[in-house]
RNA sequence: GUGGCCGUAGCUCAACUGGUUAGAGCAUCGGGUUGUGAUCCCGAAGGCUGGGGGUUCGAGUCCCCUCGGUCACCCCA
């Protein structure tokens, strides 16, 4: 398509990405207030993190998750910095943690944007929303029960059914060792039975195998080593602790014990949410753990972290298949019909906003029958109506609009202008 | 990134095996006399059939390229 075409081109949003029109946005706004209420009712501070950060941020997270090593949306900036944009949240959380040392422990959500670069699918976007809490500065495994009882509460307020807990522990960094070893033994062990992706993976990350849902590869994860028969008698405490937290919130949970994330960072407690109702391409609504080594990784302090992002689209996704938290209908409470050809819609409708009413009105000097259809569709419970006769009066007619089920409310009326505001929001608080 | 499927008015879809001016519903706009919505009636507007090229007397229908979407793999939120 060439710009010196005499049509002009027609842009469309890239791959991955799309606009969020009125009733979507604002559903997709209700669900962030509805998370930020919940975490700041649990102690949470908003965190405000920028969107890209230096490459090195990004890349501290794991040199075999295709999230830094080929997702990425890198490049340079006028200084010859190597920039990225963010494809999750926890690594700016940690940097800005080691940057400005907040008091411990330190709670934070945060709720936005985050990219990378793949291929694009339902579900599945080069920009995404997530929304998420983070705890840094503390072991304690309570704290990983409270993160996980904040989503599930957060779920819970949705009114969400079909999302399930699949709870794991990775163990410490002087545990994974032995169990890495174990888990090759038994791979290598059985070479011809794994997929040829397998086999490459095995390499890399011997953990990442236990992620393949290729066929073939199911039978020999199934029998594959158990990170539990490996745990350090710290961990196996701390999992048990976070296990009995649980429990006694009365939190569903499944172990999953070849459960593992995506990110190379995390330790010992694990989790994922799973929305039973969608396609499993895209049932991971949200996950989480602890990274212990994380902030230290980026150049902190030896501070542990735990934590947990929900995806917004996925999320919304398995509200749709649940039938619940539709998107609001946004109306406004009163409709301007104005047919004189002064300004007397501008200015009544500025005099009602100012008072604290919302209005809107009909523009391009339409007819009143037009108006009125607008007023009807606009949903607004009442209609402010001005002509040659009011105008003439110094007057307003204020007529009541009823639903679709026939006129259940009080007659028009007509009243002096200046009675308006008073008269409007008497009708309303009815 | 690899592969399969799909792409017709704003939206949801039609158009027999390629054949005359590509249709409908919903939505939009106007009208049904003199200033009043929802129902009803009438009418209008709206598509170079995603874009480009090719085959053919003739293409929305076939072929190629391209751009989107979608599904699977991969991966993940």
């Amino acid at each position: 398509m060439s710009s010196t075409s005499s049509a002009r081109q027609k842009f469309q949003a890239l791959p991955g990405t799309r606009d969020l029109l009125s009733p979507t946005s604002e559903r997709m706004r209700a669900l962030v207030n509805t998370f930020a209420d919940e975490a700041e009712r649990a102690g949470f501070g908003q965190i405000v993190s920028p969107m890209f950060e230096d490459l090195g941020v990004f890349t501290r997270l794991g040199e075999s998750t295709d999230v830094v090593t080929k997702e990425l949306y890198d490049f340079e900036d006028n200084g010859g910095r190597r920039i990225a944009l963010r494809p999750e949240f926890t690594a700016s959380v940690c940097r800005a943690y080691a940057q400005e040392r907040p008091l411990t422990p330190w709670k934070a959500w945060y709720a936005g944007p985050a990219f990378r670069q793949e291929k694009a699918q339902k579900g599945r976007y080069r920009q995404f929303d997530q929304v998420g809490a983070e705890v840094i500065g503390s072991h304690d495994p309570d704290l990983d029960t409270e993160l996980v009882a904040l989503a599930d509460r957060f779920y819970r307020r949705l009114g969400l059914r079909s999302v399930t807990l699949l709870l794991n522990t990775l163990g410490d960094a002087a545990d994974r060792p032995r169990y890495l070893d174990a888990l090759r033994a038994h791979f290598n062990a059985n070479l011809d039975a794994l997929t040829e992706q397998s086999r490459i993976t095995l390499e890399k990350n011997p953990l990442r195998v236990l992620d393949s849902k290729r066929p073939p590869d199911a039978e020999l994860i199934a029998a594959a080593p158990v990170i539990t028969d490996f745990l350090s008698v710290e961990a196996g405490a701390a999992f048990e602790r976070v296990q009995q937290g649980l429990t006694a919130l009365e939190v569903p949970f499944t172990l999953a014990p070849r459960l593992v994330r995506g990110l190379d960072y995390y330790t010992r407690t694990t989790f994922e949410f799973a929305g039973t109702g969608l396609e499993a391409a895209q049932n991971a609504v949200g996950g989480g753990g602890r990274y212990d080594g994380l902030v230290a990784d980026l150049g902190g302090p030896e501070d542990p972290g735990v934590g947990f992002a929900l995806g917004v689209d996925r999320t919304l996704m398995a509200c749709d298949a649940d039938g619940v938290f539709d998107a609001p209908n946004p109306t406004v409470d009163v409709w301007i019909v104005a047919v004189t050809d002064g300004t007397e819609g501008l200015e009544l409708a500025e005099e009602l906003r100012r008072a604290g009413v919302s209005v809107d009105r009909a523009f391009d000097g339409r007819s009143m029958k037009a108006q009125m259809k607008a007023a009807n569709r606009s949903g607004a419970p009442l209609a402010v109506i001005v002509g040659e006769d009011e105008l003439a009066a110094d007057s307003v007619s204020l007529r009541p609009m009823r639903r679709a089920d026939g006129h259940s409310g009080s007659e028009q009326t007509v009243i002096p202008r200046d009675q308006m505001v008073t008269r409007v929001k008497e009708l309303l608080a009815r």
